[in-house]
DNA sequence: CTCCCGGTAATGGTCTGACCATTGGAATGG
DNA sequence: CCATTCCAATGGTCAGACCATTACCGGGAG
């Protein structure tokens, strides 16, 4: 009679890997692992939970995948895995896979986007410093001076992550990054299928709405740059979804 | 000679794995692989990779802590490992855990879901259907008839849960869904840190409150919606939030 | 005494080869 | 035609080995 017999009705089959994943995530929930701690060696911890070293492995990348892992090679301090929190890179590539494999239709990230926006811009009119002021004017020159489409798209996304940043609040700043970054294919899309003019056009608008939002969270007027943010980002899209150079004929 | 020389200054050296996860990613983010199409197997990918069979399981972990990818045993159609999109889980562990590691400050949270709830209930002005209400209606009875602060708890969250659901973005509700729950360990350490009668205040006002945003929904109201969700969380966790039993002496 | 240098040990990274449990489907027999 | 049996393919797991990197220790040179 085996242990692993599969109950019909019963819940999966525990896979091992699924026991040390749980393993490190009890201690990081009660407070036991904490960030820079350093996690037993994969041997070590392998005898200890009485399973191979490759169903650990296969743990920690499932945690690195998370950006709770980091590990690293070598010997002594420096070397083993610890623990980290490194979400933006988690994030970002999740939504960005996910949004690829349309779960997320575009309309709806740019919704949340722009909940996302108007309360970084509220934030920040409160809590922006002058070096943040003086970061995200210099991405409004990126823009100014960009050559091509690509370079005032970095800048827009620059100012807007900026913007977030100013805010203080990680985790806005973070999904901000994460929507931006996956947006950016089928926006840059988007954006290259427009004529010439229209572009002109657009990126003009952009600038003045830019410097209107920046005017208000420069002036610490909170309910003007939310208002200010989020109509910017709606207008914006509004003009750039329908431009969808069609993907498969 | 070797191939993996370290360059000192140069990019640190690719993982095998990372080369695995960026042949998945690569068919993803350009459409040849989508939701449901099969991978090839293990074994296969190794040997077309080049790269050991436990480094590809590595990378399936990996994606797998994504939602991108779900393995599972057996031969013909049904083994395999296959292309999925559920982010869900992956939000809510990520999100759990970084909160955990006090990455991300409680009220940063608190922030972001505000205005993710400020959207839902705009959107669920315009958009919920019948049943979304009954559904939250039903919500609103199992937090009246709950025994324990548990169970009005776990009402509570399904009300906003089905507030997001209703609302009809994914990305708004999964992402609401993942803060809850990240949010559910210390939110239960201040709610029953509450004594009674603070208690009972507060579980009438929420009532209260919950019921003129359902009714707001219900006649498709989306500015009255909007404005009364975001003062239902901002005002609920305010009066929460100081509650906190004192957890490292 | 200090500093440099080599050795050593510990770590994660990778590979190989094997066996198991599950599962679908093909071959077989009624 | 259907039920049964067997087989092959899949992911899951294990054991053992070797490699590259890195810190640390000890000894020798200055």
């Amino acid at each position: 009679m085996k242990a692993r017999a599969a109950a019909p009705g019963g819940p999966a089959a525990p896979r091992a890997y699924e026991t040390v994943v749980a393993w490190v995530e009890e201690r990081i929930l009660d407070g036991r692992l904490q960030v820079g701690d350093q996690l037993p060696a994969e041997r070590d911890l392998a005898a200890r939970l009485e399973v191979s070293r490759a169903v650990v492995r296969e743990a920690v990348r499932s945690l690195q995948a998370q950006g709770v892992l980091a590990p690293s090679v070598g010997a002594g301090r420096a070397g083993g895995t610890r623990v980290s929190a490194l979400p933006s890179g988690a994030m970002t590539r999740l939504l960005r896979l996910h949004v690829a494999l349309a779960h997320f239709p575009l309309d709806e990230v740019v919704e949340v986007r722009t909940a996302l926006e108007r309360l970084s811009a509220r934030l920040a009119a409160t809590r922006a410093t002058d070096a943040d002021l003086a970061l995200m004017r210099s991405h409004l020159e990126q823009m100014r001076t960009a050559t091509d489409r690509k370079g005032f798209n970095d800048g827009d996304t620059a100012f807007h992550v900026g913007l977030a940043r100013a805010a203080g609040n990680g985790l806005a700043a973070d999904t901000t990054e994460a929507i931006r970054e996956a947006l950016r294919r089928p926006l840059m899309e988007r954006f290259t299928a427009l004529d010439e003019e229209t572009y002109a056009d657009l990126v003009q608008d952009l600038d003045r709405e830019h410097e209107t939002i920046l005017e208000a969270v420069a002036t610490h007027d909170p309910a003007a740059a939310e208002v200010l943010a989020e109509a910017h980002v709606r207008t914006a899209w509004r003009r750039l979804r329908g431009s969808a150079a069609t993907m498969a004929p």
